[in-house]
DNA sequence: CTAGAACCTGACACCAATGTCAGATTCAAG
DNA sequence: CTTGAATCTGACATTGGTGTCAGGTTCTAG
């Protein structure tokens, strides 16, 4: 597919599906006249992509996650290596952090919105 | 307490105590030369508005919704109005869907680690 | 009184993903 | 072939919280 569908598939803008492969985390097939063309794959990998920012990864240690990540279509995965693990595990801790402090934040809300609504 | 020692215990920069100061969402007294003198309830203050930035919020809302919350203080708290409720009610929303984002990055992140593990 | 630590204001820089625009090229349908 | 939609590259702007520096003032222990 081309990349016009594949942001309205993945709701990602067109600019920022060119920003994922400037970066290497996307690779695309190439049009004779240069245009990119996705496989199905694609879809998801982007989606991934997306969860992986949310989670306040860096591009930098996303292109280095995504081949080790067994994709939706099986593929081969690489191995992580012993210092990248590292890196995930920090990650990992952080992210049970970030976790921990959105449900205080959204209990929070909820006490606002709860006293608001009673009397 | 002066803005050093507040800065120490809630692990945030003076620089950002005085962001949120000019943002409305910190007050201080002064003393008669100029410099900032916080209650002891600002510690909890600024621990909230770190754990409602990391959830996603803006200053302007977490502004409105700071004096709807129920301080530990026990301070009387404001009701918030019918139209706050309305976007606080998306932001919780979104928090969730942040938190399920989440849970899959870090069940991607288990999954690449454990991989890596056992051979 | 004094020295050094702490604080003040204001300004500029940064980050990293994304928005946006311009001008040129390619694609696909008629 | 033509034409309009889609895509290309490259450049500049934005965002919002934070870092950092400069130059000056205040505080406090001795």
């Amino acid at each position: 597919m081309r990349i016009g569908e594949l942001a309205r598939r993945t709701n990602v803008s067109e600019r920022s599906l060119r920003y994922y492969e400037k970066q290497g985390m996307l690779t695309a097939e190439r049009t004779p006249g240069g245009h990119r063309e996705y496989p199905e794959a694609a879809v998801d990998r982007v989606i991934r992509i997306q969860e992986l920012f949310a989670a306040g990864l860096c591009s930098e240690k996303i292109v280095q996650l995504l081949p080790c990540m067994r994709d939706t279509d099986g593929g081969p995965s690489v191995r992580a290596t012993p210092n990248l693990v590292t890196e995930l595990t920090a990650e990992r801790a952080r992210i049970d952090r970030m976790i921990a402090d959105l449900i205080r934040s959204r209990d929070t809300l909820d006490e606002v919105i709860e006293a608001a609504r009673v009397p």
